[in-house]
DNA sequence: CCGCATCCCTTAGGATACTG
DNA sequence: CAGTATCCTAAGGGATGCGG
C-alpha cells in the first residue's frame, strides 16, 4: 500500500470503465456528503462521545449525525464502542483506514477556508453576469 | 499562502463556530458532489470539449455533466471557453485554483480504488450483522 | 445520554425531447 | 456539437416525539 500522493496530473483514471473505478464512486459519494468530512476531522486527535461530536459539528442534526456514524461505521472508517451503562456512553473513534483520510480531509477542509473569500467572489461576480442574461431590462 | 499539509492531525477545526468555516461548508459540497471530483480528474491533463469529457466519465447524464461544469465554472475552478463556430465548439480547462485541487483530488480517487475491496467487505459484514439483529428467524 | 421512528418538505439527479 | 426545458422519482435531511 503506497501512501505518497500521485503529485501533479493523476493519469486521468477511467472514471467508471473498470469495475473497480465504477464501485470506487460509492466510496467517494459517503465521505463525500454533507457531513463525513467534519465528522472525521473532529476525530481527528481523539475519541469523542455521541453528544461532543454533536455539540463540535455545528449545525448538525442528531438524526445526520447518526445517519453519519452508521455509514462510516458500515465503511470501516470509524468505531464504535458501546458502554452498558446508565445513562449509555458511546465512543466514536478513527480506525486505521480511517486515519489514513487524515491528511487528506485536513487538507480539504484547509483548502476551502482558505478560498472562501476567493471563491464566494467568484460566485457574486457570475451570478450578476448571468442575471444580466436572463433579466430583460 | 501555505500549499504544505497539515500533517497527521488538523486542530480539529471549529466547522461552523466561525463564519469562515461555516461557510467553507458550502465550498466542499460543491466539490463533493456526485461528479466534481471526476470531471476535475479528467481535467487534470488537458482540455478537454463538452462530449469528450462525457465520452469519458462513465455514467454521467448530459444534464448533470452541464450542471457540474456550470458549479464548477461559477467557483472559479474550471473556465470555459466558446468558439462562435458552426459546429459549435466549447473548450474545458481548470483554472490555476483548479490546478491547485489535482493532488487532493488524485489521492481521493486512488485512496478509493486502493480500498474498494476491503470496504466493500467491511460493508457486507456490517449489513449481515444487522441483518441479523432485525429478522426475527 | 444515545438514538430510533415518523412525518414531511426539499433537493439531486436520471430520461427524454427539443434548439441554435 | 453543446446545450436547454420539462417531467418525474429517489434520496437527503430537518423537526419532533418516544424508548432503553
Amino acid at each position: 500500500m503506497e501512501t505518497s500522493l500521485p503529485s501533479g496530473h493523476t493519469p486521468a483514471l477511467p472514471s467508471g470503465h473498470t469495475p473497480a473505478a465504477c464501485r470506487a464512486r460509492e466510496i467517494l459519494e459517503r465521505i463525500g456528503d454533507k457531513w463525513s468530512l467534519y465528522v472525521i476531522s473532529q476525530l481527528s486527535d481523539r475519541t469523542k462521545r455521541f453528544n461532543e461530536l454533536k455539540r463540535d459539528i455545528d449545525g448538525i442534526s442528531q438524526r445526520m449525525l447518526t445517519v453519519t456514524l452508521r455509514g462510516l461505521e458500515r465503511d470501516g472508517i470509524v468505531s464504535r464502542t458501546m458502554y452498558p451503562v446508565m445513562p449509555p456512553r458511546v465512543d466514536y473513534t478513527l480506525t486505521p483506514l480511517g486515519r489514513t483520510l487524515l491528511d487528506t480531509v485536513g487538507f480539504l477542509i484547509h483548502w476551502a477556508e482558505e478560498h472562501v473569500e476567493e471563491i464566494e467572489t467568484t460566485r457574486a461576480l457570475y451570478d450578476t453576469r448571468v442575471e444580466r442574461f436572463h433579466t430583460p431590462e
